[in-house]
DNA sequence: GAATTTGCCTAAAGCTATTAGGCAGATGCA
DNA sequence: TGCATCTGCCTAATAGCTTTAGGCAAATTC
């Protein structure tokens, strides 16, 4: 029988496709199978099952992510920076909704400590390096623009901000203004009122 | 054969607890059906399918919101009205994973349209009133609620906010205190440094 | 060129979804 | 109370996805 040449790295790649086409719920090994003209049993000497090939493709997704939000921090500090990275995300999830639903995916605590999820985290903290923010505070940070991130990119892309006005860029905008305002002043815990 | 006395309700309701208990995902007609000890058939004289039952559900779980919202906002404003708000969600996640996931289950429009979610986008108009915001800055607003607060609860659900220094709690209750601080002073668009 | 390895195939079993048609118990009406 | 109807759950059957076991031929190795 002819050899398609198949190997994981194939499959992961055609699966992510496959996810931005119908969504990441129906990226199913019988699918992937169909598209390589393959029968299905032939996709398992290549992925271990249906759960390894979605999270090679969440994996990829990751890394994807990672690259680019490096590439769009280079040579930016400040708001640059933070609407660029912003941005990265956004951008994204809008080009590849089914990868970006795919690096949703909730990974076992190992595959997640070795995947790049560890440097998006990383990233934002260099980010956060151009406003004066120290530890826990930083973290803080760091957890609020992922909050926002991914709340906002996932709110907009369910269609939870139905099409009406203001159009999702201006307030897109201006929620980047915001966290720059926000960040270059950083709220002290207010003292309670009470004590 | 004994009758069961399956309705549209019961399904949904026993659907909820299924889903909390493992996962909206895992939300399965066949798995509903042996939880009433029938036959898998029988669900759909009830539901017109899988599609329908995860509807419910869902539109469950945004009344169940909608109402704790409502009840949170009751004799509050500002501040601890922001709070009370967000603690609902999270609350609420955290109690009911199952059924939080299924309220981010995408509606078509026009279930959209008549369900509690325009009611979530109300009550955060409302909470807004006790902060001094025109529009379109109460819109640009709400939507950044609706992020963090969406955004930072699944995160966190997720385990994106690994088990690390500092508390989860400690990060929250900071959010919280820099976004009222942000409504208190929402920032105008900065003019453009080249113009 | 023979031996071994590798890659895709057939076959089969199990689970979920969905539809069609049947039977008995519940309900409505005389 | 008895009959007719209707309703609710059932059996049966089709179809798709997942996964494992075992086979054969093409590619690789020596």
């Amino acid at each position: 029988m002819a050899r398609v040449g198949l190997t994981p790295e194939r499959l992961t790649q055609a699966g992510a496709e496959l996810a931005d086409e119908v969504g990441f719920e129906q990226v199913t090994v019988s699918a992937l199978a169909r598209r390589f003209d393959v029968k299905v049993a032939s996709l398992y000497s290549h992925v271990k099952n249906s759960q390894d090939l979605r999270t090679r493709i969440a994996l990829l997704a990751l890394t994807e992510l990672a690259d680019r939000a490096a590439d769009a921090l280079a040579g930016r500090a400040g708001k640059e920076a933070l609407a660029a990275l912003a941005n990265v995300y956004r951008d994204y999830a809008r080009e590849h909704p089914g990868r970006y639903a795919a690096a949703q995916l909730r990974l076992d605590p190992r595959t997640a400590a070795a995947s790049a999820g560890v440097r998006h985290a990383q990233m934002t903290r260099a980010l956060l390096r151009g406003y004066d923010l120290t530890e826990p505070d930083q973290t803080h940070a760091v957890r609020l623009l992922g909050s926002v991130f991914h709340g906002y990119v996932s709110l907009e892309m369910g269609g939870g901000f139905s099409h009406s006005a203001p159009d999702t860029d201006d307030t897109w905008a201006r929620i980047l203004d915001a966290l720059d305002t926000l960040l270059r002043n950083w709220p002290e815990p207010p003292t309670d009122p009470r004590g």
